[in-house]
DNA sequence: CCGCCGTCTACTGTATACAGTATGCAATCA
DNA sequence: TGATTGCATACTGTATACAGTAGACGGCGG
């Protein structure tokens, strides 16, 4: 009888995960910081081993940065990276929705309360996560799981970006819009119209961070060791 | 791109998973295989601290899967998982090539040298690596780096299913004229045609690997443990 | 004979000890 | 004075020791 599945809470090396995670997305953690694994061990309140497994996971997710020897660094947030990341959404989000095919109504309409929620967030925070919440609803139908995780981990690799962004500017929100266009597609029974119109509420963020971005790049110059 | 004998170069955690990798897709290490550290540390002459950290990124990586308290699996081998890493590449792979545009001419006339490697080829093994290696070399111009990661990754993990099948039945190698057909359109300079071709192409070794595992099916379902 | 409970074993998860190496600083030599 | 080399320090990579727990097996009660 094994019916608490979600009850896996316990693993040091999780947490830590986690904790880390949130360090770096919020900023506890700069970018281009080195990692000193004694001192951020204590920080924790855990020992170097489970700290180890988390960083190591945290390289794979392509947050941190391992250099042979010398330890691992905070992955400096770079133009390429971002639009590189920012390029597969669109690719990927109108797979996923294709193979979904057309939403029940009982999705469509739980997408637009979402929605609503979503416009008077606020808030960065509660803002991203509302949209990330929009999208992942928006897909649940899709039966490919593993292209779900992928969205996931991009999804997760370009927070950090749009999380940055918003500690120094105000993002317009227009997330709100370009949802609505998708949903109306969708009552419509107009699966291209929704793929095209989510293709562009997925490129239609990107601007403002590569601007932010390209602005803040002469202060990283000052990093490149190279 | 993989050299399995330089063991000394790099860290053992590293050695530690090459090993491991090669060790599962060549059966050494059977689907289902529940891994014991300490055995498996002996095995590989390393110790567990270096050994549990291959096993950590394999299994980000998919190959292997962790339950929490009890240890690490080698994960079976399912048509599920197949059948959703194989509808990825027809997704990625033009995407790539969309983003790479028309490869130049040396890369073209690279490209017909390796295909005619590839129909001489004897053996499985180096079939399917000359034919990722083509794949590869299609690709190479893609500026998304990112995507590229995506695709090796989904590679390695089918590549468990193809070896797996070759090691029993014997794969026809239709890929050789495929490829001439993708290269018929590059010449032409038709980048639609060539996307549409590679498309096809990618699709096409589904069917046999999926026969096959619907075929040993029935023997899995002994190791269902849900 | 069947089921439940306690103990026992073995394995995972975590901490810590050890060794090798990169790095910064200083002293010496040109 | 500048460069180069030797040394000290500290940090990573690895091994090993420790602890907690899950699963098995046997004893005991029904």
């Amino acid at each position: 009888m094994q019916s608490s599945e979600s009850l896996q809470r316990t693993s040091l090396s999780d947490a830590a995960e986690s904790a880390l995670r949130s360090m770096i997305v919020d900023g506890r953690l700069p970018a281009g910081e080195r990692l000193n694994e004694v001192h951020l061990a204590e920080r924790l309140g855990v020992s170097r081993t489970p700290l180890r497994e988390a960083l190591n996971r945290l390289v794979t997710e392509g947050a941190i940065e391992a250099r042979p020897g010398r330890g691992y660094v905070v992955k400096p947030l770079s133009i390429e990276e971002f639009e590189q990341l920012y390029a597969l959404r669109p690719i990927l989000d109108p797979a996923a929705l294709r193979l979904a095919g057309l939403p029940s109504f009982s999705r469509i309409s739980k997408l637009g309360k979402l929605n609503q929620k979503l416009r008077t967030a606020r808030g960065a925070d509660a803002a991203i996560e509302l949209d990330d919440a929009w999208h992942q609803e928006l897909l649940a139908g899709c039966p490919n799981q593993i292209l779900l995780e992928l969205i996931v981990g991009i999804t997760r690799r370009t927070r950090r970006y749009e999380l940055a962004l918003m500690r120094e500017a105000r993002l317009v929100n227009q997330a709100g819009d370009d949802h609505e266009r998708i949903l109306a597609a969708l009552r419509a029974r107009d699966l291209d119209a929704a793929c095209a119109a989510l293709e562009r509420n997925l490129k239609s963020g990107r601007a403002p961070i590569v601007a932010w971005l390209r602005a803040r790049e002469p202060k990283q110059r000052k990093e490149s060791a190279r």
